[in-house]
DNA sequence: TTAGCTGCTGGAGTCGACTCCAGGTCAAGC
DNA sequence: GCTTGACCTGGAGTCGACTCCAGCAGCTAA
């Protein structure tokens, strides 16, 4: 994946890397993909929903990143990874760029988050004491399923042996 | 929404009910809804993906559900509030059929589930002491966002003020 | 008899976040 | 000039789990 003889790819690339190297810093959509880890095909879906600006283009019609771009780009990863949607992290990038504006509404937004946040892991919490008990009871088992069993047993009745 | 003076749904179901006084116990599609709180598209899409077995029908053609639809529908739901996919519990309801043969797959299925409700536990509890940390942080500024600062400056420099 | 309700069917639509595709252009290197 | 690879576009498809719809039939109380 890393190491590999220099391909026509590579090439094409180093051409781009000379010019960046006289301090110009246009990124191409691979090189975007390289950077953030992202598919082309989600930076131009990005772009789509509008979560980008429309990006700048070269003559030849590509997409060319600066690094306003990029940092926009890094932003939407890191709210994503905070669990923000991207419909919210359209609002996020909205205000970040009124600032004086953004706080109480920011604050908000991440105030639900936390507490979406926080009852998806109470719930989680009561699954993971379930199944643990589960796994446990199957531990001891002779033969049958207890966790099978225990499934039906939640059931109205304390289970009648099966009939 | 509980109480209401008769309607002809109500005068509808009332005969039927009768007859499961005098012990037949067979339910329309709307008695299962009020009985799962499963909508009755729902309970037609688990028959349609072969989650139930096909549905006996009365002689009009109405689905009628007997205590063993029942039971596997609460099966059904014990397993969803388990987490597990409709795909994962229909391979349980299989082994449910056959419990010997059940043992050790049942196990290993709950087991990977375990693992990921874990992992997912471990995630969650990481995003929430970020979120909680940007709260913090926002409850004592003066102006701004800080929490979009945050966002920002967790890219790779410190940020230089704003530019 | 009729209004009103419940139920039936096949099929389409929904949500979010992509992912894939065909058919094209463009630039670089041999 | 040709090949190769990167990139472009509009549009369709994917996933899971439903949800909605039109158009119809059957049952029951008044």
């Amino acid at each position: 994946m890393s190491i590999s003889s220099s391909s026509s790819t590579d090439r094409a690339a180093k051409g781009r890397r000379d010019k960046k190297a006289r301090g110009e810093a246009r990124h191409r959509i691979g090189d975007v993909t390289r950077l953030t880890g992202l598919s082309a095909d989600t930076l131009r879906y990005y772009e789509k929903i509008k979560l980008l600006r429309p990006v700048n283009r070269a003559a030849s019609g590509v997409r060319v990143y600066d690094e306003r771009d990029l940092s926009r780009l890094g932003f939407i990863q890191r709210a994503k990874a905070m669990n923000f949607s991207l419909d919210e992290i359209a609002r996020l990038l909205e205000m970040r760029e009124d600032p004086q504006h953004a706080r109480d509404e920011v604050r908000e937004l991440t105030h639900r988050k936390l507490e979406q946040v926080e009852s998806h892991m109470e719930e989680l919490d009561t699954l993971r004491k379930e199944l643990n008990l589960l796994i446990n009871l199957c531990r001891g088992a002779e033969a049958g399923c207890p966790i099978i069993d225990d499934l039906d047993s939640k059931s109205k009745r304390k289970k009648p042996k099966r009939s």
